[in-house]
DNA sequence: TGTAAAAATGTAAACGTTTACATAAATAAC
DNA sequence: GTTATTTATGTAAACGTTTACATTTTTACA
């Protein structure tokens, strides 16, 4: 059996006996009704349990009020995502907005199905961490006059609003750290290079280098995707080398994952044989072991920003776009050893 | 500037000197129209690049065919309902489906304002892994009309349809595998004893026990919440015990983590100074050190039966209510030592 | 008290679909 | 070649809101 739908503004307005723009000017509160009236037809609402229809609100509202929102991610299984998703919801919540996500799993395939279902949900904006080859659909976004935020990434040639972290200092941070802690080969286990946060990355990793004079050996800089079995695989890779690194900095949290398998799996001792310092702080780092040492970027905080952003551009589709920059933190643990004083 | 509205059906009707109903009809497909009809506005749909609007579907349309499902998960940053939710997306999107997920973080309160929020949007079910304190709600939801579908848990005196696992003998497998391994104090680390699954995971742990005749210990039977700071907090006060456990078994993953921290916090060696195994496998326990010894249930699979299941229910709302249940398996890595043959 | 202005409320169209019902066109039966 | 059926299409109402505009009521001021 249909369930019996839910009451209705008209119902409201007949039991007070007043129109339903009335009632409706009660809920909106935008125009102001008598006082004795508000009052009568609030006691009404709270009578008949009435709540607001949001699909009829959405269908007839322009865009821009209808208080959903569209979020597009790569990979929910990444924990970074998962902050950033946390982060979102607790303020697009308590602004009466809900969240559509659309999980994409890094396909690109997938994530044009999703921007098309999400459209014709009739969103009024898209957070969207863009994945290769979107530069075109995003743009088309813009152009529809969806509110667009990028998150974690900005789009090459496109200006957008973004909010991301300082992955070149992150970067560089991490390596400076394993440099300092005594090493000096030191590898690097890059994601998909089409994306801008892994090249930020790896200049990062280069800059560091550069700085104290060690050379760059491109044998030991690899890449692939960002995902938990290039971690595994690549990481082999090094380790087989005949001249293997005794350090390597992880691109994210997958592939750190991921070579921390293989060098368990091999019997190596962390970081007596082999240092690890990864980009993208886990809660529970701290349970591995040895803990890991990371550098860590607030998807809480990312995401806060981000429908801070939305919120103004939806209240202001001309305000100029901005990139937001967040710092990183490199939360030293136990993973790169450590080097004692005056040595 | 708001921008341009997405073709409507009437423009495809006009363009193609038909009326709406009969736009309608051919893309829904329900009654037949003629063949060059059909063909004709086949063709303006793509030459428009026409796409419904679901808003105004759902509005028009009774429940049962909005195409929206409410997901009410309680805790986004426990993989293993990221499992869950990969699986039901996978399915749900194919079939043409969206999801609006709330995540309500354990919290009773949030729990109910989602579960308004989702009935505004006129979804047509629900999947909820219910939290203590639901069971009125819920029973609310089911009369009135809506589909429901229960996961990770049942409700106690409520007839639903349910996809869970078998919590007892999962359990049971753990425990017993540290007693073959040679352990005979174990504890157990359980999480709300509200929740059923909690109460069976703990018989199942009581169950093994009996089976070989060991003595049931209440001291080290320890419970609160099913996160990782309970994790921390319970395992600390366990091994603070003047005759400590020599194993514990974890009730879920967040609070493997937690124990896991505690025990490298103060540099126990396991399996050697203290076993642990866990319900919950997760995709990286291969990478913690040692490879954890885990029980695993495949959210992805309950994801996947759950949406069947809704979508059965939707078509037939009088379909028997069934309870699925899901076998786990015993992944045996290296947290819990082994015993020698013959030993 | 009467009139003008301001404030409060009502009326009805619109958002983009689906669908019951009515009508028109095609086919079948005679 | 009518008439009865069947098949295809059109018409218009409905879903539950918001909002421009019209109307009524109240207040202000003389």
């Amino acid at each position: 059996m249909a369930g019996q739908k839910g009451v209705s503004l008209k119902e409201v307005a007949d039991k007070a006996g007043v129109s339903t723009a009335t009632v409706s000017r009660v809920i909106n509160s935008k125009t102001v009704v008598k006082g004795e009236t508000e009052l009568r037809v609030q006691k009404v609402i709270k009578q008949l349990g009435y709540r607001p229809n949001r699909v009829a609100q959405r269908l007839r509202t322009t865009r821009g009020a209808s208080k959903l929102i569209g979020l597009l991610i790569p990979d929910i299984q990444n924990p970074f995502y998962v902050d950033i998703i946390r982060g979102i919801e607790q303020y697009a919540y308590a602004k009466n907005f809900a969240i559509v996500i659309g999980n994409f799993s890094q396909n690109e395939e997938r994530q044009k199905f999703y921007i098309e279902i999400l459209k014709s949900e009739s969103v009024d904006a898209f957070i969207v961490a863009p994945f290769p080859g979107m530069n075109e659909y995003v743009k088309e976004l813009v152009e529809e006059g969806y509110a667009v935020v990028c998150i974690d990434r900005g789009l090459a040639n496109m200006d957008l609003d973004v909010v991301k972290v300082d992955n070149y200092q992150g970067a560089f941070d991490a390596v400076e750290h394993l440099i300092n802690v005594g090493h000096t080969r030191i590898a690097h286990i890059s994601g998909n290079t089409l994306i801008p946060t892994t090249i930020e990355r790896i200049s990062g990793y280069e800059a560091a280098l550069n700085k104290y004079g060690i050379a760059i050996d491109r044998d030991i800089i690899v890449g692939r995707n960002s995902d938990h079995k290039s971690g595994v695989e690549l990481s082999a890779q090094l380790l087989d080398m005949s001249n293997p690194p005794t350090a390597i900095f992880t691109s994210n949290n997958l592939l750190t994952l991921g070579a921390l398998e293989t060098i368990h799996s091999r019997g190596l001792k962390i970081p007596e044989q082999v240092a690890i310092v990864g980009f993208d702080d886990m809660y529970w780092a701290m349970s591995l072991n040895p803990p890991l040492t990371a550098v860590r970027q607030s998807g809480f905080e990312i995401g806060r920003i981000t429908i801070e952003l939305l919120h103004q551009r939806i209240a202001d589709p001309t305000r100029p776009f901005v990139s937001i920059v967040l710092k990183t933190e490199l939360i030293v643990r136990n993973s790169c050893g450590f080097k004692l004083k005056g040595m």
